[in-house]
DNA sequence: CATTTTCTTTACTAAACAGACAACTATAAA
DNA sequence: TTTATAGTTGTCTGTTTAGTAAAGAAAATG
């Protein structure tokens, strides 16, 4: 009962573009309450500070991508080819963002964790949550491939961990040089890390 | 002629240390002059804003830096062993901080480069210079790695881009979990991307 | 239709902030 | 010892910022 609105998903919209295409520390509450056509006393009704509005966005937004995580490293895609399409996922989205900002934007978690993490401390933990998820989708495809003798990685933990630095690090000196073609052999290095030789990477 | 100071290192000296701690964002003027006990009205003396100040404290920082990458990046070191030296290093580095200031930092060009690259051009661009630099030990490195017959490397840039990414990557998340185990192995990565074979890496 | 609850709005405070300026001080060189 | 130069200081400006509070408006429910 009472009122309805929408000015909460606004508001968690208008921060999550602010962060992707500036950063957390130049983003102001001002700011994020134009985008949003909200007054701040509505933003103070929802939220009690910056930190706690991009921390349940960013969760929120996460869940959305989860959905789409899930259909590419289904079991029922090979294990290497679910590589693969996570990189050629990642490509055609920055691809996209491109367009539309006229930039390379990389990866929100990565950029914002690296920002935040000696300063905002319940943020950080919802960004180390979200990017130990990744770890374990990575890990698993791992795991199956090397149960299927595709590769030689008896710890898929520490492989997972390695292989997702790298692709985070791809992203990050994407978005560093604006370039999307930095992007584009990700999956050659996921490869050349896991051991995977080049007929078969070839033949995935 | 005129009155001498160290003002101007001292306000380059206070300005790494709260990037690196904090980030670019969160770190005000007032906060670097107070830490280099120097009045404001002097900060405009010597620099006009603080993303030039960071500019050039990071180019000077780099200068520093420079001296001992070219020890290990010798040409009269082995190869591959420069790699190794290179990831021993940063480690020792990572340590060391996180006992002076209670936390893994990483690298801070290339989390300031996240942070800044889509809001201060000048101080982008300086970043993606110094990151370049970086690129070109390890290109060189392969190259040798290559003649030498260590590693089939044919187009050594674009590995050299690919381990700097990962590098990197790995930096950053040591930063974002605060720890520096993530770095244990970091030669081990960069040797898989390689394809580097056991033998060889354990004589190295 | 009334009333309770949910949301919105406006106006406000106090602090932090960037930046400017004129007067002042130390010192290297003439 | 003078003087030009290099650097310092305190004070002032206006603006942007986070955060509060109280009154008002819409709508779901009985």
């Amino acid at each position: 009962m009472g009122r309805v609105s929408d000015a909460k998903m606004r508001l968690m919209d208008a921060v999550l573009e602010l962060l992707w295409t500036g950063s957390y520390g130049s983003t102001t509450i001002d700011q994020i309450c134009e985008k949003a056509e909200v007054k701040k006393g509505s933003f103070y009704y929802f939220f009690e500070s910056k930190s706690e509005l991009a921390a349940e966005a960013l969760a929120a937004s996460w869940q959305d991508r989860q959905a789409e995580l899930d259909r590419m490293f289904s079991p029922m895609v090979p294990p290497l080819e679910r590589l693969r399409k996570y990189c050629d996922f990642s490509y055609k989205i920055q691809q996209e963002i491109k367009q539309k900002y006229g930039r390379v934007l990389g990866c929100p978690q990565f950029a914002l964790g690296a920002e935040v993490c000696t300063q905002e401390d319940r943020l950080q933990k919802k960004i180390q949550e979200i990017l130990d998820y990744k770890r374990r989708y990575i890990e698993s495809a791992i795991r199956d491939a090397h149960a299927a003798g595709l590769v030689h990685a008896p710890d898929a933990a520490a492989k997972a961990r390695m292989i997702l630095a790298y692709y985070e690090g791809v992203l990050t000196q994407a978005r560093i040089q604006n370039d999307v073609e930095v992007l584009r052999d990700t999956v050659g290095g996921m490869f050349a890390m896991l051991g995977v030789k080049e007929e078969t990477a070839a033949a995935v």
